[in-house]
DNA sequence: TGCTTAATTTGACAGCAGCAAGATTGGATC
DNA sequence: GATCCAATCTTGCTGCTGTCAAATTAAGCA
């Protein structure tokens, strides 16, 4: 009997990262909406049932893909941070350009990471993996405002993250800069996080 | 030959209006990823292929539903900004007051208005009904700031629309305000708004 | 070696979008 | 009023999909 399969053996062993990666790619080149199972299978060289052994269904399988997305961004965001120096204002600009700068990367990532629909998909690790990154950010801003009261540091960091989060989503969905250059979103963006990081800085110079 | 078909006609007449209505709900019952156009056919009580005759694919269908989203969109805030009374900054308020419970009130049609993912059902008049809902917001953010220079207005007017949209954004996807009541997000939404409205208005004020 | 278990396969089911061909209806024309 | 046409809707297909069950293969361990 002579094995028709390739030289490829029977048991993949690394069946569960190659599943991850290549739903990975899948996803950034179709979208949430053209992300299939069997196409991530088919990627992997792998029959349309394999992945049934190491993912209860297609959507542990995305909670997995958006937990490590997480990882990243949160990496990013630390990296970015880093370069800008020890100024507490600019590291928060800097944290800010790198989460900006991760979800034009990965823009379909980006949108499943924080696209939770039904919340069919929550596992906790993914709430973990975003409380995290929610944590790097909101530490972030307690340390340009230390002064402020703990009220005022939650506030501002929800306005902080909101400023970056919607900005970068609006650009992701064509509904601010369209057809600019990327040289001219690049400037928006800063001119962006400048007004943000200003108003945090001033919130935790008033006295109330 | 009896009919068995009940009394329903065979020709629905408004079907075009009843799948765009059956649509909408079922959108905001299970989400884009459970939308599936032989469900709105079904709530119709129409045959599986009836759509294809009044929307050419699932988009169609989808991209009229989202279009209709900002008309609604618009009205909301429009109406908003007008209890809000003359003044400019609470007007401006008033507006993301609205664009917020529109979100709130339809949380799956938001979603779909804005989560254009791979541009796969952009119209014309879809691009023209959120282009007229951004314009709305830009007068808003125009009138409050009516001596700051061109560059200035559109800046501010991406902060705030980042803002409101970030936060709303970020409240529907639990990452803000998880578990807790309405009552303490109305009032996070509303320091929000305060310190978007705030920051806005004085940038009119400085020279430059 | 043989046995147990994990990993993978094939094959099936029901549901989906979209297409084609037939059935029914409403309205215009004669 | 009768006839024809175009619009509307239905049934039935094709090739997808996710998930399940049963069979097959490999690996580890005694």
């Amino acid at each position: 009997m002579a094995v028709t399969r390739k030289q490829t053996p029977y048991h993949h062993r690394g069946l569960r990262e190659a599943l991850i990666a290549s739903g990975r790619t899948l996803l950034e080149e179709k979208g949430l909406r053209g992300f299939t199972l069997r196409e991530c299978a088919r990627r992997a060289e792998v029959s349309h049932a394999a992945p049934a052994h190491h993912f209860d269904s297609i959507n542990d399988l995305l909670a997995e893909i958006a937990t490590r997305g997480f990882g990243e961004l949160a990496a990013a965001m630390s990296a970015e941070a880093r370069r800008a120096g020890t100024d507490a204002s600019a590291r928060l600009v800097g944290q800010g350009l790198g989460y900006m700068a991760f979800a034009a990367a990965h823009p379909m990532l980006f949108r499943l990471m924080f696209n939770r629909e039904t919340d069919d998909f929550e596992t906790p690790a993914l709430a973990a993996a975003a409380k995290a990154a929610r944590e790097l950010h909101f530490a972030a801003v307690e340390t340009a405002i230390p002064q402020a009261t703990a009220e005022v540091k939650v506030r501002m960091s929800d306005f902080a993250w909101a400023t970056v989060h919607g900005f970068i989503t609006l650009v992701l969905d064509s509904q601010i800069g369209a057809g600019e250059s990327s040289r001219a979103l690049k400037a928006r963006s800063l001119a962006m996080l400048a007004a943000m990081a200003e108003t945090v800085v001033r919130s935790g110079r008033v006295p109330d």
